[in-house]
DNA sequence: CATCGTCTCCACCTTTTGGGGGAGATCTGA
DNA sequence: TCAGATCTCCCCCAAAAGGTGGAGACGATG
């Protein structure tokens, strides 16, 4: 049996998705809130293992009461439930959908979709998929093909560089020194000088700031994988 | 009516998808392919709006077919269809997501969902939308919100810098020396090499190509929007 | 009005970087 | 076996980068 909270600030639409859902065999409706803050107490209590959540409600908007929902959650772990939001919203403005995912939602599906999807959303998701609305599916696809593009131009003329090359260039977008790459190579300073000439001169780079760039934008180093702890 | 190809080299199963869909009233079969390179052809010749695509296939796999399909389709824009790809297959290793999500498909769904699914996949994607599996679409939001994630610390650090400074820092994350960074932002280069102290000293960094790294990992930078042509 | 932050610049100095050579040791493939 | 590529290291040198300290101008803020 699937538990699952309704949260929106508007009554009669909350009824109705609960009415739908609580229609369903699998699928139980064990608690509402009609703000965040409610959202927040309410899940704690009922321990649902899905909430249907709106973003525009007074007092705490959804995206809020997602990030803290589910960032409690992390910290609590082995505790309690490992629930999962769904956001349903009437608009899908790319940056409700950014803040969402970030947030840590799993759904993120616009009103106007029919019941029976609805439902199988929430199937979806409570079987540990995530369910996006077609259009938004689309616009994460284009923006995640466009990161990848780009680097295949670049990662040829990373193919001009023998694996030492490789592996100092990789070192240079870490940050490190020449000093440093030599340490961590267990190589000398002369010959790491030597491997930074090779880089910058096959790819056509001028120094090792654009070297940097250049790994970041071919897909050598990549965004997000990182302690920016120098 | 939506107008549709399978391309499975296996005739048994490609049989078995072409009757689900052609049972559909809105959906018609025009034609089925076993080979990447017969799925060219077919696809120029009978022009369909939706390609369900295996990925593994004699001659050419459906990736490669894909990525071929839709570029010839770019360059020939206005003239014809602006045929969208699904691919259909039993496993989904990353490598081959990304492949495909970069090849332009719209949608990327295993052999094993119901019939229901696929059909309305096909619907989903004929109007405008895209279609993940559950697993994928997850695996793809994760990857993404990683992305946004990192950036939100490191943000804040930026806040700490004037704004002249980040103008500044952005010109080093484009590769910029002082020099050209000077010419850029019509100041001298004394002045340049002023806010670069600035930058690194409240960034606690050490060079500029440390400050690259913060930029690109901060997401004042992001890969996949330039030219590395410098 | 005095102070603070910011932007602009200067001079002096040390360190790092990058380019130009050259050279010995391996290893691989023709 | 010999040519070529790769990895290793050296020297010298010029340019760039980075640190320190100082200074004038401007606007906001108390």
């Amino acid at each position: 049996m699937i538990r699952v909270m309704v949260v929106d600030d508007q009554a009669l639409v909350r009824r109705g998705f609960a009415l739908v859902l609580d229609n369903e065999p699998d699928i139980e409706v064990v608690a509402e809130a009609g703000t965040g803050v409610e959202a927040i107490e309410a899940a704690r209590a009922h321990q649902p293992d899905i909430i249907l959540m709106d973003i525009r409600m007074p007092e705490m908007d959804g995206l809020e009461a997602t990030a803290r929902l589910l960032q409690t959650e992390e910290k609590a772990e082995a505790n309690g439930t490992p629930c999962r939001v769904i956001i349903l919203t009437t608009f899908d403005p790319d940056e409700y959908v950014f803040r969402a995912l970030q947030a840590g939602a799993s759904g993120f599906v616009l009103k106007d979709i029919p019941p029976e999807a609805l439902v199988e959303a929430v199937r979806t998701v409570a079987d540990g998929g995530a369910m996006l609305a077609p259009g938004i599916t689309q616009r994460l696809i284009s923006q995640f093909a466009q990161k990848l593009g780009t680097g295949r131009n670049l990662a040829e003329r990373l193919e001009r560089l023998t694996t030492r090359e490789r592996e100092v260039l990789a070192a240079i977008a870490d940050g490190k020194s020449n000093a440093e790459i030599a340490e961590a190579l267990f190589i000398g300073a002369a010959t790491v000088k030597t491997h930074v000439s090779s880089v910058l001169s096959k790819l056509g780079l001028r120094d090792r700031a654009q070297a940097v760039v250049f790994a970041y934008e071919c897909g050598l180093a990549t965004a997000g994988g990182r302690d920016v702890g120098f």
